[in-house]
RNA sequence: GUCCCUGUAGCUCAAUGGACAGAGCAGGACUCUUCUAAGGUCUUGAUGGGGGUUCGAUUCCCUCCAGGGACACCA
């Protein structure tokens, strides 16, 4: 049991021996002040006021007169209808210092997924496009919930479905081969042929309505597996995935298989075979669908009246392989909230087709820029290499004019830190119901609530560490005096708690508001309280403390992906 | 038309049904002979409208308004 909970524990207790005989007070009833100054737990007495038919504030007055010091309790008052608590800052600091000093590494962790398999799907890219920045809340939501689950105990195996066989892809193999046949495309211009030839290719399709059924005809042929286009559309998928991986592997992605649409076809189709006899699957205006009016659903095509699947139809196929791969107890589906319906129509379909598992959609709102949505078959996107380019310009120059005596390599590592960070936590800090309007002058903000802040603040701590040389550091707080050391140590012990509850809700935004509290107060402390200046128990104190909140913000950190330097 | 999401300060966002609704940016005023000023301090400023439930509503319910999305051949 974590500190914070042993302090709740005692407190709750004290509550119960201070109230009326059969009063029992829960942990969810406990509450954080408003203010720290108030003190650092709060027990509302709005319910026991009731039952007595009493005001609550003389309740409380009652309550916190008969609480006396103990454990790790220094002090309870009453303020207004609440009991608070201060607690004992020696007693709970060394308690939390010692925990962080025996967990290392895992403080913070728990292990309520002991045991329990649990597949996330993510990142699922398209072939033959480019990677955008809407993708990239999907990456890193993904990869954060990833990281979460690890922490809490799950055996997580992350995978990536590559949408290699859509209709985008027939559209793009079809232009190129009627269109770009034996043109020579140089290895540095694949992927802007690709784009192209897919914006192309919609513009067409618009203008000539009638050359649809080419498409179709080259859509069946890749499905099949047959025909003269298998050969290119073989060439421009590798273009792609190899694309594909090296931008995975920029942003840290660890994804464990990676499954492809185009390998699912077969599986599916057998599938659905026999799906059409068990009745589940019918023909309907010449499709073939999954009625699922009964559950409100509407109906769940499969296959189109030309003969050619449908995405929704490969998901099937899909989640039979996860199951005979891995046979998680759980899957999560990391994608846009615009596809729930679909997903809901997908669970619906496997429930029908008896696959018991439990299966979760993990949505967020998607990344519009202030014009409205983009869309890849019209080329208005802002592409990730551009926005990334753009960051690690930003950051560029803002190191450079800040360390004119620095190496070129030194200060390429820390701009890579700095861009990436920025990205990462701007997709990241924001709660993921909510839609995201893309600024760009906004992305490339370095100041207040953003990555290099928090990498700043690390910096910051790692340099005093390093001034402080051999003094050293001792795991005590009899001497921490300051209202902001005493917030720092509180929110060190509450930190345990964020991951866990993030990790229950996947809503990386929690631990990110967190991070830059935990932040922002060490900033305050860091201007007003003088660590180096003098020796004594005081100094190493502190450094004890200051370490400790590096240790904390360098693991938070780790959860939503975000690298750390220590110097910028 | 049906369903889902959103509406909080000039802008972008917080707030397990609780204590004076918090931040960041932008604006104004300070602050580097103290450890990194990507920082700190002070300051201006808000719950779309109307009902209801509750001791207490940004939060829950109803309704209206506004924006976005989904609802059979895209994914």
């Amino acid at each position: 049991m974590y500190t914070i909970q042993k302090a709740k524990t005692e407190f709750l207790q004290a509550i119960k021996q201070a109230a009326p005989a059969g009063f029992i007070p829960a942990l969810e009833d406990l509450e954080t002040p408003p203010d720290q100054k108030m003190g650092d737990l709060a027990f509302p007495c709005f319910d026991l006021a009731k039952s007595l038919k009493r005001n609550p504030a003389e309740i409380a007055t009652e309550l916190a007169a008969k609480i006396g010091p103990k454990g790790l309790i220094a002090e309870a008052k009453a303020v207004g209808p609440y009991v608070n608590v201060v607690l004992n800052l020696k007693a709970f600091g060394e308690a939390v210092y010692g925990e962080m000093k025996e967990l290392a590494q895992e403080y913070g962790m728990s292990d309520v997924g002991k045991d329990k398999r649990l597949m996330v799907e993510f990142a699922n890219l398209n072939s033959h496009k480019d990677v955008h920045i809407g993708h990239l809340r999907n990456l890193f939501v993904g990869q954060a919930a990833v990281n979460l689950l690890k922490a809490t105990g799950y055996d997580v195996i992350p995978v990536a479905y590559i949408n290699d066989l859509g209709l985008h892809v027939a559209k793009s193999v079809w232009c190129m081969k009627t269109y770009h046949k034996d043109e020579d495309v140089k290895l540095e211009n694949r992927i802007a042929f690709l784009r192209d030839v897919y914006i192309e290719a919609n513009t067409l399709l618009e203008e000539q309505p009638a050359l649809v059924a080419q498409v179709t005809e080259t859509f069946r042929h890749l499905e099949e597996q047959r025909g003269d286009e298998i050969a290119l559309w073989k060439e421009t998928r590798a273009w792609s995935i190899d694309y594909l991986k090296q931008v995975y592997n920029e942003l840290d992605l660890t994804i464990d298989h990676w499954y492809f649409e185009s390998e699912v076809i077969a599986k599916t189709k057998k599938i659905i075979e026999g799906l059409i006899k068990q009745g589940i699957v019918k023909q309907s205006e010449g499709a073939w669908i999954v009625d699922l009016k009964e559950q409100d659903l509407g109906v769940n095509l499969l296959i189109k009246t030309d003969g050619t699947l449908l995405y929704n139809a490969k998901d099937l196929g899909l989640a039979m392989k996860k199951e005979d791969d891995y046979h998680p107890t759980r899957s999560i589906y990391v994608v846009d909230e615009r596809q729930s319906h679909a997903l809901k129509q997908l669970f619906a379909t496997l429930k029908l087709m008896g696959f018991e598992r439990e299966l979760q959609h993990l949505s967020y709102e998607f990344v519009t820029l202030e014009g409205g949505a983009m869309a890849a078959r019209k080329g208005n996107v802002i592409r990730y290499e551009d926005l990334r380019d753009e960051l690690l310009g930003e950051a560029r120059r803002e190191t450079k004019s800040r360390h004119e005596d620095w190496s070129k390599k030194k200060i390429e590592k820390v701009v890579r830190a700095v861009a990436f960070a920025a990205l990462r936590f701007s997709m990241l800090k924001q709660d993921n119901g909510k839609k995201i309007v893309f600024n760009l002058k906004e992305a490339v903000s370095f100041e207040g609530f953003t990555g290099p802040y928090l990498l700043y603040t690390y910096a910051r701590i790692q340099s005093l560490l390093k001034k402080a040389g051999r003094k050293k550091a001792k795991a005590t707080t009899a001497t921490l005096t300051h209202p902001t050391e005493h917030q720092l140590v509180f929110l060190l012990a509450k930190y345990p708690e964020i991951v866990f509850d993030t990790a229950q809700t996947l809503a990386p935004s929690m631990l990110a508001q967190f991070l830059f509290d935990l932040a922002k107060t060490f900033a305050e402390f860091y201007a007003q309280v003088p660590v180096l200046t003098k020796e004594g128990p005081d100094l190493s104190e502190r450094l004890a403390l200051v370490r400790a909140v590096g240790t904390v913000l360098a693991q938070g950190l780790e959860l939503l992906g975000i690298d750390l330097i220590d110097e910028m």
